[in-house]
DNA sequence: GAGTGGTCTAGACCACGGG
DNA sequence: CCGTGGTCTAGACCACTCT
C-alpha cells in the first residue's frame, strides 16, 4: 500500500490494539501523515509549486480515514509548508519574501530584488470622505475628501496580499487618473513630489476572513498577517495610510533599527 | 434548544433539504456556530477569560455534530478570539499587548506599562559552545563559549511566549550566577555595562510545533509568531541573540521608523 | 462528467484535568 | 472519579475545477 522507496507514513504509529510504543515522538496518525509529506518535501521528492497526491490517494496509501489525512494537511498548512487551491488540490509553498518596512522601496522593487515576479491588480479606486477614524489618522475634519484604492498583489502568480490604501485628496489631487497596477510610491513621488520620511507600522497575526479570504481565494480562517502602515512626509503630513492582509506563508519581516 | 435571548446559531443555515438561501453571507453550520459564539462575546455575555460551554453542550444546543462545532471553534481560535487550555476547555482571549522592538525596555516594563501583569520563568540556563550558525552571528570562531537561557513568559498568568537567548560569554563572564526570572536587560546593563544601540529584528508567522507548543501548553499547529532579535551595542558587538515564539493572539507589533 | 476538496454526520475510544 | 477536549472512523453529499 505504501509507495516504494518512500518512508512508511504509518511507521511511527501504534495501532489501537497494539501495546503503546515507547517512541518519544508520538504515534498520532495525523502527525505521521504530516511527517510523511514533510519528509517527501525535505527529500526533494516534492518541490515548491508541486501538487500533492489527492486526499483520497493519500488515504489509500496510508490506510487512515480521510479526516485524519486532512488534519495532517491542515497542520502543514499552518506551518506554511503547503497551501491549497480551492477544490484543486494541495501544493508545496514557495519560500517567503523578506519585507523591510524601513526601506521605502515599494512591493514591486523588493520582490523583484529577490528574484521573484511581482504583479498588482487594482480591485477598485474611488473617492470617499473621511469618517471619524480616517479623519483622526489624516488630521483632517470628518468629511474631508480622500481616495481609497483596493489592490491585490501577486508573487510568481500567487495572490499573497490584499490592501486598502487611503490617500489625502488635498495632497494628491486628481489621483484617480492614474493606473495603480504599478507602483503607487512612484506616482506620489513623481507626480506630486511626495516622499516618505517616516513610517508607523503595526503588524498583527490575524485570520483571513470573509472579504480578505475571498479576495485571496483562501478558505476563511487561514492565518494571515495584518500590516498597517502610516507614511509621513518630512512635514509630518500623512502621505499614505495602507492596510495590508498577507497570507501567513508569503512573507518574513525584517527591520534594522537604532534603539531610542 | 437555543438559549433564550440569544441569536439562533442555525438561523443563517439552510438545511440540506431546503432550497438554497439567497443570504449573501453563507449558511455553513460551522460559521453559524462561529457567529453565535462571536456574537455572545461581542454582546458582552462572555468576557475575556470566561470559559465557553463545553463542546457537547454546544452540540446539544445547536443540533449539529461535534466535529462541526469544533470546526467553528478552530475558526475563532485562528482569529484570536478564543483559546483552549488542553482538556480543560475553551476560553475568551484577552487583548494582545503591543510590542515595540525599537524601544529597549524589556518585556517586563512594556507589559506593565499596559496595565498587565508579566512574569517570567527560567526553563534552563547553561554554557554552550558556538556552532557554525552562532559563530557567524557573534563573529566568533566555532567552539567559542556562549550562554544559552531558555525562558517562558506570562501575561496575567497565561503563557504567551517561549524564548531562547544566547549571550557571548566573553562579554558577560559568569552570567549564570544571576537569576533570569527578572529582566536580562537590566543584568547586562548593570552588571556588565552592556547597552543596546541597534536591533536587527526578523518576524515571521509560524506554527508552534513540538517543543514550543509543549512549552506553551498548546496543541501543535497553533499559529504563532517567530521573532528573532539580534542586539548590538555601540561598538557593533552582539550583546544578545534572542529567538522568541509567541502565541499568535498575544501580541501586536508596532514600530515607528525613519525611512532610509 | 470525473475528480477534487469542503462540509457534515454519528458514533467511538483515549489521555488528561480538576470547570 | 467524571467531564473535558483530542483523536479517529467510515461513511455521505455538495460545490467547484478542470489537476
Amino acid at each position: 500500500m505504501i509507495p516504494p522507496n518512500l518512508p512508511d507514513p504509518m511507521s511511527r504509529s501504534a495501532s489501537q490494539t497494539d501495546p503503546p510504543r515507547a517512541d518519544p515522538t508520538d504515534g498520532l496518525h495525523y502527525l505521521g501523515m504530516r511527517d510523511y509529506i514533510a519528509g517527501r518535501i525535505a527529500a526533494g521528492a516534492l518541490k515548491a509549486g508541486d501538487r500533492l497526491p489527492s486526499e483520497r490517494q493519500l488515504q489509500t496509501a496510508g490506510g487512515v480515514a480521510r479526516g485524519t489525512i486532512r488534519q495532517g494537511l491542515f497542520q502543514l498548512e499552518a506551518e506554511g509548508v503547503i497551501y491549497r487551491r480551492d477544490r484543486s488540490g494541495w501544493y508545496v509553498s514557495p519560500p517567503p519574501v523578506v519585507y523591510d518596512p524601513t526601506r521605502w522601496e515599494g512591493f514591486m522593487s523588493y520582490v523583484e530584488a529577490q528574484g521573484r515576479e511581482p504583479s498588482t491588480e487594482t480591485l477598485s479606486a474611488e473617492s470617499i470622505v473621511a469618517d471619524a477614524m480616517l479623519a483622526s489618522v489624516f488630521g483632517r475634519p470628518a468629511g474631508a475628501p480622500l481616495y481609497l484604492i483596493r489592490r491585490r498583489r501577486y508573487i510568481d502568480g500567487r495572490a499573497v496580499l490584499v490592501e486598502r490604501i487611503v490617500v489625502d485628496a488635498a495632497l494628491a489631487p486628481d489621483l484617480l487618473r492614474f493606473s495603480f497596477d504599478q507602483s503607487l510610491t512612484s506616482i506620489l513621488r513623481q507626480a506630486y513630489g511626495l516622499s516618505v520620511s517616516r513610517n508607523q507600522v503595526t503588524m498583527q497575526p490575524c485570520a483571513l476572513t470573509r472579504e480578505e479570504a475571498e479576495a485571496l481565494k483562501v478558505k476563511s480562517g487561514l492565518p494571515g498577517l495584518s500590516v498597517v502602515r502610516t507614511s509621513f512626509d518630512a512635514q509630518g503630513r500623512v502621505v499614505e495610510y495602507d492596510h495590508e492582509f498577507w497570507r501567513h506563508d508569503a512573507l518574513r519581516i525584517s527591520v534594522d533599527i537604532r534603539v531610542r
